[in-house]
DNA sequence: AGTTTCGGCGCC
DNA sequence: AAAGGGCGCCGAAACT
């Protein structure tokens, strides 16, 4: 491999330099304050499997995606190789298929196909993306949010390899008391096979509860129609299979998607090891593949027990995304009920809603995921007398997406483009091509176009909120790492707005109040000199479940 | 037989 | 009470 030094201006100081090894050459140079390379998930977990962390690093491959993003070019190839064709005028190669976790796959057994470019190249490619945030909307946000998301792929390679301490024995003892014992073959547990005799009992003959076309005929033949299965429809219906039908499917979830076989797959040595993936979401949020990650239920988290002697900061930032919205909103109101720790709701609530918590929740949810109807609705109107400014900053996003403009988040992640009409004219106006729909056509095909723009509203209201939250969990990422970076402390789980920390239990205290110093910083580089504060309710505890 | 889509539901 | 935003995962159903 080739390394080359690069001077304050960007531009390489001094000579290349061959190395043969990656992990040599970068052991070697402790004091680096800044790898650029092209993928950090290619070369970070190899440097991570031989005992070498670095403290920053520039991912090209990463910041080609959010500028290409920026520049409403998403969906571009977004590899090294196809940003120096893009500058050299080349044809532009197309990105490699995305490879899939299997379960239980440590690593790749085959070395991926090396897609490195020469360094010449790969600093062209560099030094191009550096005029690239000189022309972005504002380039100094820009330029953090590159930043940031780099140090959150450090910090995913660093989650991956630490996995979440897992015990298979509490897991295995909450599956066999919420399901009962397992029969021989594979079949449903026994606690399953009971509510399914007794879905059965109730419609007068043999149901599967597990396949929604047979519930849904059980029901019409019982004289009840229902569009669907969800909870939501039925949980009201006046009928003796809905009480085990809706306990058959909650335990039925928890056997397919959280049970023994999962535990066979995901569980290893004391760790469930999922694959983090920063910025896996078109918002920033993060994705996990592999085992569900970000969908553990709260049942479950019974079996997320700290190491002996060690404990789990289970840490969860409180009412984040109004308090984001404040901050890029700068809603006066807002920003001063933001700039309190006490819970947010409740302020609102005390000032547009007579003190009714729920409400004001709705509202301000509503307002965010762009409600259509109910409650929230009627709320939205208090919410706008009282914070204009705040609901005014969605209002012209979701304008923004209808109209099918790009939007920003407060760092410069950008939404994707309007998805361009199909060419079949038929298809284009929402034209079911079969006939038994055909009497139905007119009335849908008239609200159809704009049904569409609004979805993409309502998409975009919600992405400004959602995205720059993202951006500030990334700097807040950053931020924690590095105060666990002298200590044993290890960040093992993120989710949204929720970190976990396994360390001593000598240090818990220690990165309790690392976790505030890293919220406060965050929120200063993220979003300047405002007075919204980002408070987290932290627990100290052995096990996760136990943290709420 | 293998692959893709759907329905449903878990999390935020 | 009603069903808004972002995801991943599973088995079944619907396809090639």
């Amino acid at each position: 491999m080739e390394l080359a030094a690069l001077g304050p201006d960007g531009l390489p100081a001094g000579p290349v330099v061959r190395e043969p090894d990656l992990v040599a050459a970068v052991r070697a140079r402790p004091r680096v304050g800044r790898w650029v390379w092209r993928s950090t998930a290619e070369v970070y977990p190899r440097l991570l499997a031989a005992g070498v962390r670095v403290d920053r690093c520039y991912d090209v491959e990463d910041a080609e995606t959010l500028l290409l993003g920026h520049e409403g070019r998403y969906g571009e190839p977004r590899s090294a190789a196809a940003a120096l064709a893009r500058l050299r005028g080349g044809p532009v190669p197309p990105d490699p298929p995305q490879r899939s976790a299997a379960p239980g796959a440590q690593s790749s057994l085959f070395e991926p196909e090396d897609a490195g470019l020469p360094l010449a190249d790969l600093l062209a490619v560099y030094a191009e993306q550096q005029r690239r945030h000189d022309r972005a909307e504002h380039p100094e946000r820009m330029r953090l949010l590159t930043a940031a998301e780099s140090a959150g792929m450090l910090v995913a390679a660093e989650m991956n390899r630490a996995g979440l301490p897992w015990s298979a024995e509490v897991h295995r003892q909450v599956l066999h008391d919420l399901l009962g014992e397992r029969y021989a073959g594979g079949g449903e547990p026994r606690r399953l096979a009971e509510l399914a005799d007794e879905v059965s009992a109730a419609f007068g003959r043999r149901v599967r509860p597990d396949l929604p076309a047979d519930v849904i005929k059980a029901f019409a033949q019982a004289g009840i129609r229902i569009r669907s299965t969800r909870r939501w429809e039925i949980e009201s219906l006046d009928h003796p299979a809905v009480k085990p039908l809706i306990e058959y499917k909650k335990l039925y979830r928890v056997w397919v998607a959280h049970g023994w076989s999962w535990l066979q797959d995901w569980v290893r040595e004391g760790r469930f090891r999922p694959e983090f993936l920063a910025g896996g979401t078109v918002t920033g949020r993060w994705v996990t593949n592999g085992g569900g990650a970000l969908q553990i239920p709260k049942v479950i988290r019974r079996a997320v027990v700290a190491d002996p002697g060690w404990r789990l900061v289970v840490a969860d930032a409180d009412q984040m995304e109004p308090r984001v919205l404040a901050a890029i909103s700068r809603d006066p109101g807002l920003m001063e009920v933001a700039g309190r720790e006490s819970d947010l709701y409740q302020s609102v609530s005390d000032r547009a809603f007579s003190g009714d918590r729920d409400q004001a929740k709705l509202a301000v949810l509503g307002a965010v995921y762009g409600q259509t109807s109910g409650d929230g609705l009627k709320n939205l109107a208090a919410l706008r007398r009282r914070f204009p400014r705040a609901v005014a900053y969605v209002d012209e996003a979701a304008r923004a997406g209808e109209e099918g403009r790009l939007v920003r988040t407060w760092l410069g992640r950008t939404c994707p483009p309007a998805v361009r009409a199909t060419e079949d004219p038929a298809e284009e106006a929402g034209i079911p091509t079969g006939d038994e729909e055909a009497a139905d056509t007119p009335q849908w095909v008239a609200g159809y176009a704009s049904s569409d723009a609004r979805a993409r509203g309502r998409f975009t209201r919600n992405f400004v909120v959602q995205g720059s939250a993202a951006d500030w969990t990334l700097l807040l990422l950053a931020a924690l790492r590095r105060a666990c970076a002298d200590l044993a402390a290890e960040l093992v789980f993120f989710q949204h707005d929720e970190v976990i920390v396994h360390c001593p239990k000598e240090e818990a205290e220690t990165v309790v109040a690392a976790i505030r110093e890293a919220s406060d910083l965050a929120g200063r580089l993220t979003f300047g000199q405002t007075p919204v504060r980002f408070p987290f309710t932290t627990a100290v505890v052995e096990c996760y479940a136990d943290a709420k």
